[in-house]
DNA sequence: GATCATTCATATCCCCAGGGTATCGATCGC
DNA sequence: GCGATCGATACCCTGGGGATATGAATGATC
């Protein structure tokens, strides 16, 4: 009846990935006995067995599934906590932004130029972060609001669409492939994309990112040394339309893949937050987008928040 | 550094919510030393000055604010992880249906007949709760799916709308507005609902529902009662067409109110949710309530969870 | 199939985090 | 100015969480 305690779950979670106690208790810098004993009195608590261990291996039961994806949920929500009040408390409160370079299709300055005007703008703070997980960010606390392409993983967070475009490949010039004008995602199997994955896998890692193995190549976090890699023929790489357009190089040859749906940028906060400077840049990047998109009658109408 | 525990965010929400150390200690069944000592130790790890507290008074900074509001949600998910992992490892797991009883337009028995047919089904436990807070069951793991009245508080949940319709005020009878075949939500000035709310505050009270003071009258918690209440004339109540329709009672009149918006029956679940029985529900009533809509050509699309 | 290595469970000890009691000190009402 | 109220401080003490040592069971190897 006692409620779970954040103990508990980290080790929980420690051993339900590992599903090793030595190794779990290792990476928790603690010894293997107590952590077997922590689980078991977390069994004992919940009434319902997490484990199925012999002495040879650990699986997970149903029940420990479930709670494996409830406890990571709920570790985001107490770490955001956390942050958030260290961030609220700070003497200088700031809109921290989160994205991932050259991804907001050139709308950023005009949407920050519009936030500015808006009486309730704290000043932006931008965190840039390469292959960084955007959505994470915002449900760890560490950010306030970011543009991301979607689909993404969106548990807990609100969203609003700002532009949608199609998604082109990058691949070196002198690829094959590149002499045609035309491909689909067939054409690509055997291709790999910058973070390791397969290029023909349609786009699957959209959700959360796998975990990477120790001793694994770091995979390239910016787009110089993507498009690095993509001018040696190493990976190819999706790139919205946008972001081709930007990043024109001799080295590498755009071309449009059939039956890969549109990307969409869209703005994401916190589903619970109420603070009033994100809802100032979310109607400032609505209004921008809607301009961006009928630019013949700028759109006024406030998107409220 | 360290992060936080359940029992520190408990505490701190007892103490911002009293206002009051010693009450807050009273509360937690605790001294009210430790509870001073275990908040400050708190503030020391974020950093942060949660309250700014006098001999004589205790106030909330901003950044305690912000953590109160977030604490909820961490805390919700906590025990939301026990109660699902509880659940999902009892031997009999079923769905839990949490709804207030006579909300769901009629719809329901059609619905878990479409149900039972899938293979996916588990079997449907229902929960009945008068006044209680479905959304709240659900982000606490103790239901799984409900059927609500939106506008409701959805944070970390995801809807599906079925059917919408007309508010309508039941009054006495004898009740001088009761003459008149149309009203407007001011003509309910000075009226009170069931829950001792004002009948003219334009249902406000939709999002979260305020503490009640000790001592206040329970508010009626079923239809009968507060038909009963209707009656007499005590007090006034807001009722969908569907459920004024299954209840003709001679002593009570249904009023249409012309400023009020339609409300609108949904299907909800936790937004994170990867159950098949949930899906499979969801995938039932969106079709029933399909079919009601446009009873002519029966639809069979069948809706993604 | 006997032996060994691996791995989870049990037994036991120990320390300190968290809770209790007593008391102080500051502020407000009268 | 005096007492009442309420949070802070000082100090003690207990229990839970951690470590070490060891047992027990299973799978691999020859």
């Amino acid at each position: 009846m006692n409620d779970l305690e954040v103990r508990q779950l980290r080790y929980f979670v420690a051993v339900a990935e590992e599903l090793h106690f030595g190794r779990a208790a290792a990476r928790l810098g603690m010894a293997q006995p107590p952590l077997s004993r922590a689980i078991r009195e977390l069994e004992r608590q919940l009434g319902v067995t997490l484990f199925e261990r012999t002495t040879r291996q650990v699986r997970l039961t149903g029940a420990g599934e479930v709670l494996l994806r409830d406890a990571g949920t709920a570790l985001e929500a107490i770490t955001a906590a956390a942050q958030r009040a260290r961030h609220a408390g700070s003497a200088s409160p700031r809109l921290r932004i989160a994205l991932k370079a050259d991804i907001d299709g050139g709308l950023l300055p005009q949407i920050l130029d519009a936030y500015r005007t808006d009486p309730a703008a704290l000043p932006p703070e931008l965190i840039l972060g390469g292959f960084g997980d955007q959505p994470g960010a915002l449900r760890d606390g560490l950010a306030d609001v970011a543009l991301v392409l979607s689909p993404m993983d969106d548990r807990g967070l609100d969203t609003e669409p700002l532009i949608t475009e199609p998604v082109l490949v990058a691949m070196a010039a002198t690829d094959p492939l590149a002499a045609r004008s035309r491909l689909c995602l067939a054409d690509l199997a055997g291709r790999i994309l910058p973070n390791g994955a397969p290029a023909d896998a349609g786009r699957v890692d959209a959700g959360r990112a796998a975990p990477r193995r120790p001793g694994e190549a770091r995979p390239a976090s910016n787009l110089s040394e993507i498009f690095n890699l993509v001018e040696t023929g190493s990976v190819v790489f999706f790139a919205p339309a946008s972001v081709a357009r930007r990043n024109p190089r001799p080295g590498v040859a755009y071309r449009p893949v059939g039956d890969l749906p549109n990307c969409t940028l869209v703005i994401a906060w916190p589903q619970d937050a109420r603070s009033p400077a994100v809802a100032a840049l979310v109607r400032a990047a609505c209004a921008i987008a809607a301009g961006r998109r009928a630019p013949a009658e700028p759109q006024t109408r406030s998107t409220t928040a």
